[in-house]
DNA sequence: ATAGATTGTTCCATTATTTGGAACTGAATT
DNA sequence: AATTCAGTTCCAAATAATGGAACAATCTAT
């Protein structure tokens, strides 16, 4: 049935267009197109209510429904996206700095904004091979065992880390993912004293990172660029070396955010 | 099926979703972040509704207000995109016979959805260099000065095509585009007999290509492959005889396409 | 083929949300 | 200090969303 797991997460506070979006995380996050009765099921709205938001949202093109009566995300979306990531200033800002990073370490490079508990990959500069594009792209991973959501957390107070943290659903990947909180905070707290994060095969059994935390002059805004690759590849020494190159590469950024965008708030 | 035997374009039925969308739109279309008050002139909203409208987009992700008071797109649209990308059935299907086409050519190759009266381009697969990766991918263009759209048209029945080129607004990207719905239609009947498109220069000067068109059993999905590139290394010569690969390749999607979705609808 | 179960769609009185005018706050400008 | 301008909050009235129930269209198992 609609069992929800932990808790009642949604006390949102945004009328019609909070119940649209929970239908629309459904359909996205599902492995396959839904049929009618499986959303019906997932979502536990009377049948007639759900009709006319699916129907609502398949108008508006965020939707769409095949011939089969299957419902798959809409194509405007991709529209909107495209929009979106083409005009973003931080990534915009970015850009040439991770071109550079790249240059240097020959490794995969990626920029990512930490929303909510996740972390949003905005951009990816890869080695040898062309980009498979939206591979990492506009993807939402976990904070707390990505390189680039724990250089982020490390720049929170102590208390929003917290309330954060409340929050999360910590799911083991591998065997070195974070289990709980408190291990987690240690490592934080490392972070935070030398500015910059390691992944140690946290996320992805294989995948190794490094990454350094990038902010706004008012803490508003976190997020972090990382240097990728496969831990044959990447020893832990290697990464270590690889702190700085990525702690410039940060400071770059910040310093461009600060031209750009100016003294504000 | 639209049984709408009045012909009320714009009249969209989506409630308070619909109203919503128009902001998202004016937000995602603007050159750059726009104030509350910009909103407000272009909107022509009462100050309290769009407030509350505007607070609800951010609240749910979907724009961003920075600490100057400006509205941006949001980052959830990209984690939206991305997954509806990885999934889109369509793309998946197409993707190795693009990477095929790519080879034998050395040059760009598009996939499109004719969407409305836009053409959502879902892949690309570049020659030499890495891509930039929205850059085309889910951008959407006119129907009536592209291969992709041009193909896509040449399916439709003449009451449809008429219905549509009746709600587009001619734009003259340059000298060859097409200025008046009639010597389009003159153009998509030529490409409805022979099965392929050109693009001499009509949306970029200096930039051709040949398409041919991908349809559904039902002609209800209407869509295209493209080869694309700049004028001065694709004579028209040589745009000509990629038309049979080019051909080929939409075969072979269609084909792939009857074969993953079964028979249906 | 037929009955019965399942799935999807439409209708409409009730209920809840959205609306929009107006009043309020705070910052920038004169 | 006075005046505009930009943004926010409030609440009765207008409007849209809700959800139960009836209806229609498919599927499934005799």
């Amino acid at each position: 049935m609609n069992a929800n797991g932990d808790g009642m997460a949604q006390a949102r506070e945004t009328g019609t267009l909070g119940k649209l979006m929970v239908l629309l995380d459904l359909v996205t996050h599902a492995d396959a197109p839904l049929r009618f009765t499986d959303i019906l099921s997932l979502a536990g709205q009377p049948r007639g209510t759900l009709h006319r938001q699916l129907s609502h949202l398949v108008e508006e093109g965020l939707l769409e429904l095949d011939g089969d009566g299957r419902y798959a995300p809409g194509l405007r979306l991709l529209d909107f996206a495209a929009r979106s990531w083409a005009r973003n200033e931080f990534r915009l800002i970015a850009e040439p700095h991770l071109a550079a990073l790249q240059q240097v370490t020959g490794e995969t490079v990626h920029l990512g904004v930490l929303r909510g508990q996740s972390i949003i990959y905005l951009d990816k500069v890869e080695g040898r091979q062309p980009v498979r594009m939206y591979s990492q792209i506009g993807n939402a991973s976990p904070c707390y065992c990505t390189g680039v959501g724990k250089a982020a957390l490390s720049l929170l107070p102590a208390e929003s880390l917290a309330d954060l943290l409340a929050g999360v659903n910590f799911t083991r990947f591998t065997a070195a993912t974070h289990a709980s909180p408190a291990s987690l905070l240690a490592e934080i707290h490392e972070i935070a004293d030398q500015g910059y994060a390691f992944d140690r095969e946290e996320h992805e059994a294989g995948i190794r990172c490094v990454a350094a935390p990038i902010w706004s002059e008012d803490r508003t805004f976190l997020g972090g660029v990382s240097i990728t690759g496969p831990a044959y590849r990447l020893s832990m020494e290697l990464l270590a070396q690889w702190a700085v190159p990525v702690q410039q590469a940060a400071g770059s950024i910040m310093e461009g955010m600060r031209i750009r965008l100016g003294p504000r708030r």
